[in-house]
DNA sequence: TTGAAAGCGCTAACAG
DNA sequence: CTGTTAGCGCTTTCAA
């Protein structure tokens, strides 16, 4: 019913290899035949089919990516960094959204299996065991985006190195009893920035003191949500009304720092007066609450994911790279010490700490390494 | 250098198609040949060639979803829906994120190409004129979510009656003077709900007053931002300020309402004591700003939508059907008449006004029709 | 510069 | 029940 190869060549009475040639731009053509071929193929409207395409080039012009759902808007904007990409790559995106990391399997499987994909984009999650070998038997791109692994390209961020600028911000504002929400300890990122708090109060001469660290009791999602958040902070505010003279705490998530707020709230605490508090993620609520937090420059972490993907894709045999984003305070309402009317006028009165310049920003605050 | 079925073929002693019939639970193989092949496939690791498949059964058993990409909550949503079916159905989504609804026509024209998918999700953006009549000629199938046009299927949004609900709500609270905060008069959602406002206020004998009707000037989006909601805030709030005895107002989207809050906060006019003021969407945002809304069962709406594509593409010859859900109030802070507190508990003091259990709620407050 | 022909790996008649 | 065969529509040698 629609025209194929076959009909156009006939039509201009060539061979199909001729019309195939026309069509994809092949320079041995001569410059009458490819004219004819392409008049024909227009009034035909012809369209080319692209499993047929895919079937015979082995190349799928797809990736996929596969990401924790969960985590709603730390993924979103990551995506609109992937899309505006992969259209101009002119690359077609398979979304696998995880509800939870134990599912990610699926998806990887499915993404394994031939002709399916030219490559997967994998986010925020650890690569299971099982997968990893299979991964790299069948040669597979793969670029792990906020994660790691030693034979794959990730791009990674700095957990533990944007922790301890948020403390540092902290104490530089002269707190000098500054706490930890964190995630449930065995998660990775709860290791790092719990790392990262330590540096900092290394480096200001403050003793580590194990009672300021508060976890979430429940585990759901390492603990990295407003329960979370919630359960901890009605944990500190305990250990505060008890004497213990904590002023500023760094909650590990901004999701967390939500619940956290609402709980300080509720116990009429007042934020940041009486205890500064200052997120992690950015994530779009961020803003809405006035929380102050270290941003992850998302939306380029998607492009140079994709990117990175795309060299892969056309050469295997180079190295895994890795590429770290340090995260940037940002700062709003709730770590005071700043204007304290940002909640009045969102998006007016931030001040990136870091840098004057926003936009030209991350450039600056990331640096590249490549390993191996 | 990965097996293939002929290779099965020969190591089980069989022809490929008995091969393919075993791989693909064709009844017609005896117990004991089956047995065999599947054995040797699971020797070998036999994993089928997707494109190879596809090419051959002409079924991509992939869809298109082309969503924008600017509403960002809304989306994701519906999304978290399709893809928990999808991995039901076994179908592959190919994710096109439109950044403004001009540019919706790239991921049709490639939707259309021959190949490529199996059909097509189209989300709360209009059909381009020039796509309509290439959409049919194909017979690409394709659902519209938050959209409507003869031609196709569409599961609808019933906004005008969602406005009527919104503000008889209002009124029954014992508003008199009820105001409307809209998007762009152009844009059809902002007509439905200009009507269901209207509707609403002729049941309760209150003449209409065009004055009432505040539309923001920044027409991005249609005006469907915060921004917007803030402009229209103001407006609102000088009619006031001159006199107007404006008590409660029906905001047309919660992204606007969000700003508006900001603006009345920042005007020092108690919502909801002063101003009682409801959304429309509910957002996730909602939630966090106790924000008084009318609910529109994303989730649900996304299965449903894949549903129906699905049966579309095993019959294309089934009439356009049209499903129709009403939007539910959900009682939080804002619209006042009820719990005051709902801030400090988010989510534990919400109330829904037409049924008391949300689970359920959606197959009562929808209905179905079929249209031709 | 062009065309014929051989796949890519699978599905689905059709004949046995 | 099973095997043979003909495609699906394109890309890509290989000769001419």
């Amino acid at each position: 019913m629609t025209a194929t190869i076959y009909d156009l060549a006939r039509e201009a009475g060539v061979g199909i290899a001729t019309v195939s040639r026309c069509l994809n731009n092949h320079p041995a053509v001569a410059r009458d035949t490819r004219r004819r071929v392409l008049a024909v193929a227009r009034r035909l409207h012809y369209q080319p089919h692209a499993n047929a395409q895919r079937l015979a080039s082995s190349r799928t012009n797809t990736f996929a990516a596969i990401i924790p759902f969960f985590t709603n808007y730390f993924f979103v904007q990551i995506l609109q960094g992937i899309q505006d990409r992969a259209l101009e790559l002119g690359l077609d995106i398979v979304l696998h959204g995880v509800a939870e990391p134990a599912h990610a399997d699926q998806a990887l499987a499915r993404s394994l299996q031939r002709g399916r994909v030219d490559g997967v984009l994998y986010f925020s999650m650890p690569v299971p065991e099982a997968y990893a070998p299979r991964i790299r038997q069948r040669r597979l791109p793969i670029v792990l985006v906020d994660g790691y692994h030693p034979w794959f390209d990730s791009i990674h961020i700095e957990n533990r190195r944007g922790a301890f600028l948020a403390v540092q911000h902290l104490m530089r504002l002269g707190h000098r009893t500054v706490a930890l929400i964190s995630g449930r300890p065995s998660a990775r990122p709860s290791q790092e920035r719990l790392a990262g708090y330590r540096d900092a109060l290394r480096t200001h001469g403050t003793p580590f003191d194990r009672s300021r660290v508060f976890a979430p009791r429940s585990t759901r999602l390492d603990g990295f949500t407003e329960e979370g958040g919630r359960e901890a902070m009605r944990e500190l505010l305990r250990a505060r009304a008890k004497g213990d003279p904590i002023t500023a705490v760094l909650v590990a998530s901004d999701i967390q720092a939500v619940g956290a707020l609402e709980e300080a709230d509720r116990a009429r605490v007042c934020i940041p007066e009486e205890l500064a508090l200052l997120g992690f993620d950015d994530i779009d609520l961020a803003r809405h609450f006035g929380l102050s937090t270290m941003r992850q420059p998302l939306l380029e972490m998607g492009v140079l994911a994709l990117n990175q993907l795309h060299h892969r894709i056309n050469d295997p045999t180079l190295p895994p790279s890795v590429v770290s984003f340090v995260p940037r305070l940002v700062v709003r309402r709730t770590c005071g010490g700043r204007s304290a009317t940002a909640l009045d006028h969102p998006g007016e009165s931030e001040a990136s700490v870091t840098l004057a310049d926003t936009a030209g920003a991350v450039s600056e605050t990331r640096f590249i390494h490549r390993s191996r």
